[in-house]
RNA sequence: GGGCCCGUAGCUCAGCACGGAUUGAGCGCCGGCCUCCGGAGCCGGAGGUCCCGGGUUCAAAUCCCGGCGGGCCCGCCA
């Protein structure tokens, strides 16, 4: 079997000609300088890899600059070279190494013969069972677009780790514990004969801000008659204004839903009092308050199936927070255990249990370990008075779950929850799990801006990720019938599915989690360089000629026909894929895969307009040059795979 | 008040965890290329005190300290 990483090979050989041309007195230094790695250049004509020889000049007392060249002499003259061509001094005292393109192609193509689309997805030497949550939406409204980042980012991790041969399941939490889903049962339960047609979850979108809002005033206005001074009068009465301006804006979404959800309620004498007798009797496992909470929970999960099918999202098991954490009874038995193990830090306020979370990270010394910045952390209610369960709590309970079934747990969770998922971890560390600052991960990612859109959650107003995978698909649409009239009309729809939603995959995927994003259509389905589209254009291309040319894979190519740049650039790039591959999984950094898909893409097209490859005469070069195409053709969907976008065939 | 994250070209981003050689990409703008294996393409140009000020270092966009600007978090909500 050939070698997986044909840069690498590259890298070793380089790693040991500098080790063996320095003398015995510097080699200790030399070592540990090159078990850093060695750097790349910072221009393409530097060289593919590069060694600065300050570090050991210095403390061999030597001029980085000399030293560069001996070193660069000593290897130039060595006869032990395969993959380095040449080394050369540079600067102020680095050695450039040069790559050999042509043994370096060798290897790539019979990497790329042996493992085809697998091409890259190197396995690792410790395969560990990994549990990765994401999405876990509240089940109170459809999708929207930031559920809709931590979708694709978690979607892309579990890619990301099974392809580097990891045993990946995917989770989905349900939360159908709280006060807001049973706003939304109790909502549901009067208007249910309604929500026939369309999306349920959408249904059920408008129908909890409605619940939500009706609940809210009547409730405020019980407040008002009861009401003994005027300050306190005038501030409900401007609060019910606010909300009465919501109800407006909700009713006119649907005003005959409204009209009936309204008077419904408007007959019950305590709405408020039947949502809390609905939380307790569902957290009590009640008959008819389960089914209620279920049967609604249940179609807005329909929905979100739907939606996240849409974009090859798939999760292995959806797990409920009621059953996890309290049918089980699991955050009471957690709550024992913590005042076992820390009573002095537990304190006791009007009824409810706190947990002094400071006093217990100092306690473990985990400050120190951790390197926690903060020097004080903030208090944390396990219990209510009424001795419910918070959610908090009932977290640590589906930490430990998903911890007992893994080694490894990704949590993909907003950066807004990050001081409360600190607590968490800290609380787990109390609870003695093993090693927990490797095995559980905080994946925090942060917002997603649509610029002109507003979002109030009270009004019901988000940016639903359904209408903007409609709007992504019905752009490309506009842009394949503007483009390819020979096609029929099932294709260009499919077309426009794949490429569409393809194209939301990436752009959510391409930056960086921890920054703020900005979701700008012109940039998503630009149909031009870094974007989607020109990938998968690019594809399609490469698809075409191979197709033409009747080209079939082999090994009987001779190399020393690519002589052109590009060709040499395309030989490195892809060859070097497996090492970013490894970086991506091992960092968790998807967006690594996406840069390098449009670098490649770039240099192909770049490539396919100077260079001829069917219409070559030369029998031997267009065989080599139809590899070279084969390869990227391949790259193209190992690449692809590994973070589970989509691609079509013709376009 | 405290903590976390972000600040790089008009816009969107990459590079920063692990310091290294003249910072980069896309969009937009300006100017070229359809006798072409698919123009959803290609080539060129203009455009930057890497937020500011100190410090460490042979070397700072990158590390440290102090500011400034923006976002988030510090609930008996989830």
């Amino acid at each position: 079997m050939p070698y997986a990483r044909p840069f690498k090979l590259f890298e070793d050989e380089c790693a040991n000609l500098i080790k063996s041309s320095v003398s015995e007195a510097m080699r200790g230094a030399v070592e540990d300088a090159l078990n850093r790695g060695l750097e790349t250049p910072p221009y393409r004509s530097m060289g593919e890899l590069a060694y600065p020889c300050f570090e050991v000049a210095k403390v061999a007392g030597l001029n980085p600059r000399k030293l560069a060249e001996e070193i660069s002499f000593v290897i130039s003259s060595s006869g032990e070279r395969r993959f380095v061509e040449k080394a050369e001094a540079a600067g102020e005292g680095y050695v450039n190494l040069y790559v050999n393109h042509r043994e370096l192609a060798k290897e790539l193509f019979s990497s790329i013969i042996a493992f085809s689309s697998e091409y890259g997805l190197v396995k690792t030497e410790r395969p560990l069972k990994v549990i990765v949550e994401h999405t876990s939406g509240n089940p109170v409204h459809p999708l929207t677009i930031g559920t809709g980042r931590n979708a694709i980012i978690g979607d892309s991790l579990v890619s990301l780790l099974k392809a580097r041969g990891h045993m990946v399941k995917a989770h989905f939490y349900v939360n159908d514990v709280g006060l807001q889903v049973m706003i939304a049962a109790y909502g549901y339960s009067k208007v249910k004969h309604r929500i026939m047609g369309g999306k349920p979850d959408h249904m059920i979108g408008l129908v909890y801000p409605m619940t939500n809002a009706i609940v809210e005033i009547k409730g405020l206005k019980e407040r008002l008659k009861a009401a003994s001074n005027d300050e306190e009068r005038a501030n409900l009465t401007k609060e019910i204004d606010e909300w009465v301006s919501i109800t407006y804006d909700l009713r006119s979404r649907d005003p005959e839903l409204f009209d009936e959800l309204l008077e419904k309620i408007s007959k019950d004498e305590d709405p408020r009092r039947a949502i809390s007798r609905l939380n307790r009797e569902y957290e009590e496992g009640v008959r008819d308050a389960v089914e209620l909470v279920r049967e609604l929970c249940n179609r807005v999960i329909e929905g979100f199936k739907e939606t996240l099918s849409r974009l090859g999202v798939r999760f292995d098991q959806w797990d409920w927070e009621s059953e996890i954490a309290v049918w089980s009874g699991a955050a009471d038995t957690i709550i024992n255990k913590i005042s076992t193990l820390a009573p002095w830090a537990l304190e006791t306020q009007e009824g409810a249990l706190i947990l002094d979370v400071d006093k217990v990270s100092s306690n473990l010394g985990v400050k120190d370990e951790w390197g926690l910045p903060g020097k004080q952390i903030p208090k944390l209610t396990l219990k209510r008075a009424d001795g419910t369960t918070l959610y908090t709590t009932r977290d640590i309970a589906y930490a430990l779950w998903k911890l007992e079934r893994a080694n490894k747990v990704i949590n993909v969770i907003g950066v807004e929850q990050s001081l409360a998922q600190l607590q968490l971890k800290i609380i787990l560390k109390l609870l003695q799990v093993e090693d927990i600052q490797n095995r559980y991960v905080h994946y925090a990612y942060e917002l997603v801006r649509l610029p002109g859109a507003k979002m109030s959650s009270r009004r019901g107003r988000y940016i639903a990720l359904d209408d903007l995978l409609n709007e992504a698909v019905a752009r490309v649409h506009r842009e394949v019938e503007k483009r390819g009239p020979s096609l029929t009309e099932e294709e260009k729809r499919e077309i426009a599915e794949v490429v569409g939603t393809g194209a939301v995959r990436f752009a959510l995927v391409n930056v960086t989690p921890s920054k703020t994003m900005t979701f700008d259509w012109d940039q998503v389905i630009n149909f031009e360089r870094n974007s989607f589209p020109f990938i998968n254009y690019t594809y399609v291309r490469a698809l075409g000629i191979l197709r033409k040319s009747g080209f079939a894979p082999t090994l009987n190519v001779d190399v020393a026909k690519l002589i052109h740049d590009y060709e040499r650039e395309l030989v490195i790039q892809m060859a070097r894929y497996p090492e970013l591959f490894v970086q991506a999984a091992e960092e968790l950094r998807p967006e690594i895969l996406t840069l390098f898909l449009n670098r490649l893409s770039e240099l192909f097209n770049s490539y396919y307009e100077k260079v001829n490859v069917i219409r070559e005469r030369d029998e031997e070069t267009r065989k080599a040059r139809l590899m070279l195409v084969y390869s990227i053709k391949t790259v193209l969907e190992s690449c692809t795979k590994a973070i589970n976008l989509k691609m079509v065939k013709k376009m």
